[in-house]
RNA sequence: GGGCGGUUAGCUCAGCUGGUUAGAGCGAUUCCCUUACAAGGAAUAGGUCGGCGGUUCGAGUCCGUCACCGCCCA
């Protein structure tokens, strides 16, 4: 083995091997006897990224998280799934593909429909190679067989199934509402897709001519503000709060639309803030979501004065044309020539920009196809109110129900091409045929009008999210395989053949970032309950937002995106998966540190290190097996019992807590404190002091011990092994590689079992050797404070009720703190040293003289010793206070306040200690 | 306007149902290339856990309130 760990000579060999043995694979893992095919699978359908996008650390922890999920369960012996794939992506994808075709100068337009699509398709099978290439270095142990996209024929059929069952039964309609227009993409969007943000308008305040009462020409005027002058051209009204008295004369009176000298109705709503501006509103049902409520409530027309490329139309009158914006500027000199301008001043207001190319989006009045939410909302409620779907961390519940309660129609049709298209046939005069194909349209319409008529089909596509919310049953074969389920009656197990859908639906986990809870995650829901009558999946975790070091979204126009792959090239997989999964909680968002992957990647080449020290010192050496039933735990033997030293029953206690406390954090989502909890056990306890406790013994002449001493420090790596692999699979497959007599070298660390205690914890050994701990700790800060050459060996005398602990470990002692073994002597009574000045420790319950022949400074003696009798007495008085407090004696458990009195023990013995120390130094 | 999250060491963050003297990584200081590892080892310094109030024998942890930062929804 290398010194040092090198990822890249790794990580794309073992990748391949993995895949190539199947591994990934639930069929395999069954086969091979891995998993138990009556246990419950262990399913993940995986959020598809973009097709043409590329990876960036959104996916990355997408993929640590899920990755370390299903190795865990793998290892646990349940049959795991996990589907992989990508998804079209609409808008992003098209916009993509047209900003290319700009420039060669050419437009989607120019090239109709069918090309267009084929040059879509084109640029798809490019990128997607890309795509899947990166998600394989990302480590991710999916079933590639189960590969899927949003557009494969697969997929498109659950596309019409849904789109068709939910259109039969009154969930979908057609009709001309005021939708979200982006007029760059030339598309309606949903409410979701507007990304609200406050820019700096400003605030235009003019007057709106009134016509006299004989209708004369206009002889008085009411002041009103707007933020978008140009909708004046659309206004249908102006309105007064009604119990507003500053306007109640002008209700029912006549406004002329300025420029255009229309004529509209002054009315009363309630909608009017009286406080807002002038108190007076103009109102554009055709362009503003709250006009166009108060259009619904007085029957006012709507006026749409825009084209869907955002110029005015021929409603603008003279401002035809005109870009929305340019419409603006003119229109609003026009009105200061004419005197009706009162002010403009800065004004700060949210408006909507299209989430996709960020343009202002416009609203206006639109024929489109909506999914009538409410009844599929209330049922997706339900499934978390009763806890058939639990979402981790629970608070994200309530932004569930927040949003689910309020929830509004969805806008579904994108006048785009690239994406599902709506299958919906016209007849000639406009009766709608939902149907899977033209032929089959036809024949409806047959039927309808009794003979054959010219049909055409809805031009525009399904949202994308329409076809993602299909994704964790449509990836499984949904519809074709659900109807052969039926027919051939009821569930079966997995260990038969049967369709993915009836083994792997209801799939466990849905993970994912908490930022498209309700693009996905709650349309998923809606739509599984919908047409499976099943929950989708069982938990939802969703982990936090990357961020970049700043606090900032990482983004490509900022410049501070970090790839993933970069970093990965740079510090191994396993040392970003592991910044990833151990560097924030559920929920949270992460500022991804540099230093922290590099800390990250050292632990990885700790791990190695300790493996090659292991392996040098088993290489010509027997390891025994302690074969159980199931070969896949199969253990390195332990010594027997009474061969056990102290620091074997120390390590071996540590482990057994560490396996039960990494298991029990795993399983309630912990996954970050697990992997903390890993790392502090390999580097603090395996490597920094069990591996130091074990050298004199393996180089000691005893030949037995040197035996026992392998067996356990190899039986420790390998037992961690296991369970840091879900965490940093390739560094612990890489070594698990290299231990000799492992039975199931051929497959591959991540199909053996997780690892389990084997004995019970021992109380015992860890006191002991936690008091070894301290005196150790002790006797190296004084060496450190009298500048005793690291190299150089000291003499010691062990003394106090501690001695016997010291008499028993002095091979320790003498290792870990550099003691001159010739030199060191235990003495049951604490009676110090006779060959004069000499540093006293109180530390572990062990009283400890260093006699630093020449070195000792009285003087600073008594000031550290002081200082240390200070302190104990201020750890003396805390708990004696507490021990004198009824209260606390009464009502605190019997638990905590034997502890208090344990500690209160140690302490009195260690201010003994310490006083004598001090009385010593001072006479 | 409503909701959520954050505020813990110089920096980045842990700290689960309240219970040892609040932890880690990085950074800082001192020393060491000791035959697993200098991507390493040993030691040290550094925090009134945002402010105030409350509940409790006991609060970083629970409740109220305020401040600042961020996000979501309207």
């Amino acid at each position: 083995m290398p010194k040092v760990y090198e990822p890249r000579q790794w990580e794309e060999k073992l990748y391949e091997w993995w895949e190539s043995e199947g591994f990934f694979r639930p069929e395999q893992q069954i086969e091979s006897g891995l998993t138990d095919p009556d246990a419950p699978p262990f399913v993940i359908s995986m959020p598809p990224p973009n097709v043409t996008g590329a990876l960036h650390l959104g996916h990355a922890i997408t993929s640590a998280v899920e990755d370390m999920l299903i190795r865990y369960n793998r290892m646990r012996g349940r049959p795991t799934l996990w589907v992989p794939g990508t998804d079209h992506a609409g808008i992003a994808t098209q916009n993509v593909v047209e900003r290319k075709l700009a420039e060669s100068g050419t437009t989607r337009h120019d090239l109709g429909r069918e090309r267009f699509l084929q040059e879509v398709w084109d640029w798809k099978d490019e990128y997607h190679g890309h795509i899947s290439g990166q998600q394989r270095r990302m480590g991710i142990s999916c079933d590639w067989t189960r590969e899927r996209f949003t557009l494969d024929d697969g997929l498109s059929d659950a596309v019409l199934e849904a789109f068709i069952r939910l259109y039969r039964d009154d969930l979908i309609y057609r009709g001309n509402y005021l939708v979200n227009w982006c007029p760059r993409c030339e598309s309606a969007i949903s409410d979701l897709e507007v990304e609200h943000e406050p820019i700096d308008g400003r605030l235009y305040t003019f007057r709106y001519p009134l016509r006299a009462a004989n209708g004369a020409a206009p002889t008085d005027h009411v002041e009103v503000s707007t933020t978008r002058p140009e909708t004046i051209l659309g206004d249908t009204a102006v309105a007064v709060h009604p119990e507003d008295e500053r306007y109640a004369h002008l209700i029912g009176r006549t406004a002329l639309v300025p420029m255009l000298e229309r004529e509209i109705p002054v009315i009363a709503d309630d909608h009017v803030d009286p406080k807002f501006g002038t108190g007076a509103l103009k109102v554009t049902p055709g362009h503003d979501p709250n006009d166009y409520l108060i259009g619904q409530r007085h029957n006012l027309p709507y006026a749409n004065i825009t084209n869907e490329d955002g110029t005015l139309n021929a409603a603008a009158g003279p401002y035809a044309g005109l870009d929305r914006f340019e419409a603006r500027e003119k229109l609003w000199q026009d009105m200061d020539a004419a005197g009706l301008v009162v002010r403009d001043k800065p004004h700060v207001h949210e408006v909507g920009h299209c989430q996709r190319c960020h343009t202002i989006v416009e609203p206006l009045l639109s024929t489109q196809w909506f999914v009538k939410t409410k009844p599929l909302a209330e049922a997706a409620v339900a499934a978390v109110k009763d806890g058939r779907i639990k979402i981790v961390p629970e608070r994200f519940e309530r932004n569930y129900y927040h949003w689910m309660e309020n929830i509004r129609d969805w806008c579904i049709s994108r006048q785009l091409w690239w994406g599902h298209r709506i299958p919906i046939w016209y007849g000639p005069d406009g009766h709608q045929f939902a149907a899977r194909s033209e032929s089959e349209a036809l024949e409806q319409a047959i039927d309808f009008y009794g003979e054959t008529v010219e049909l055409e089909q809805d031009e525009d596509v399904l949202d994308t999210w329409f076809s993602s919310a299909l994704w964790p049953f449509s990836t499984l074969g949904w519809p074709q395989l659900e109807e052969r389920e039926d027919s051939s009656g009821g569930k079966d197990s997995l260990s038969s053949l049967s369709s993915d859908l009836a083994r792997f639906y209801p799939t466990t986990v849905l993970e994912t970032g908490y930022d498209i809870l309700f693009f996905w995650v709650a349309r998923m829901i809606m739509m599984g309950l919908y047409f499976t009558d099943k929950v989708p999946f069982h938990y939802v975790y969703l982990h936090g937002l990357v961020r970049a070091e700043d606090g900032r979204k990482m983004s490509k126009s900022l410049g501070n995106a970090l790839d993933p792959l970069d970093l990965i090239g740079t510090y191994g997989n396993d040392a970003l998966r592991f910044t990833l999964l151990t560097g924030s909680t559920p929920g949270n968002d992460m500022k991804l540190s540099v230093t922290r992957i590099e800390a990250n990647r050292n632990f990885a080449n700790k791990i190695w290190n300790a493996a090659r020290f292991v392996l040098m010192n088993l290489e010509a050496d027997e390891v025994s097996l302690d074969s159980g039933e199931d070969r896949r735990g199969t253990a390195y033997a332990l010594p027997a019992r009474d061969a056990q030293t102290l620091a074997d029953r120390w390590i071996l206690s540590r482990l057994n807590a560490v396996q039960t406390h990494v298991t029990q954090l795993i399983e309630n989502w912990q996954l970050g404190e697990a992997g903390r909890q890993l790392y502090e056990f390999l580097w603090s306890e395996y490597c920094d002091w069990y591996i130091e406790a074990a050298k004199p013994r393996l180089y000691g002449g005893d030949a037995a011990e040197a035996a026992a001493t392998r067996q356990v420090l190899a039986y420790t790596l390998e037992q961690s092994l296991r369970l840091l692999h879900p965490f940093m699979p390739y560094v612990t497959e890489a070594i698990w590689g290299h231990l000799p007599g492992v039975p199931d070298q051929a497959e591959s660390l991540m199909t053996q079992r997780w690892s389990r205690p084997a004995e019970n914890r021992d109380a015992s050994a860890e006191e002991d050797f936690g008091r070894i701990q301290e005196t150790v700790r002790a006797i190296r800060n004084a060496r450190a404070e009298y500048n005793v050459e690291p190299g150089r060996r000291i003499a010691a005398v062990f003394a106090g009720s501690g001695h016997s602990l010291a008499q028993d470990n002095l091979e320790l002692f003498t290792t870990l703190a550099r003691l001159d073994e010739s030199r060191v002597t235990v003495e049951p009574s604490a009676g110090g040293a006779d060959s004069g000045p000499s540093v006293q420790l109180s530390a572990g319950g062990i009283t400890t003289y260093l006699p630093l022949a020449g070195m000792v400074d009285l003087e600073a003696e008594r000031k550290r010793l002081q200082k240390e009798l200070d302190n104990v007495d201020n750890q003396i008085n805390r708990a004696a206070g507490l021990l004198s407090n009824e209260n606390f004696v009464g009502k605190a458990p019997e638990q905590v306040v034997q502890r208090e009195r344990d500690k209160l023990e140690d302490l009195n013995a260690q201010r003994a200690q310490v006083a004598a120390s001090l009385e010593q130094v001072t006479a």
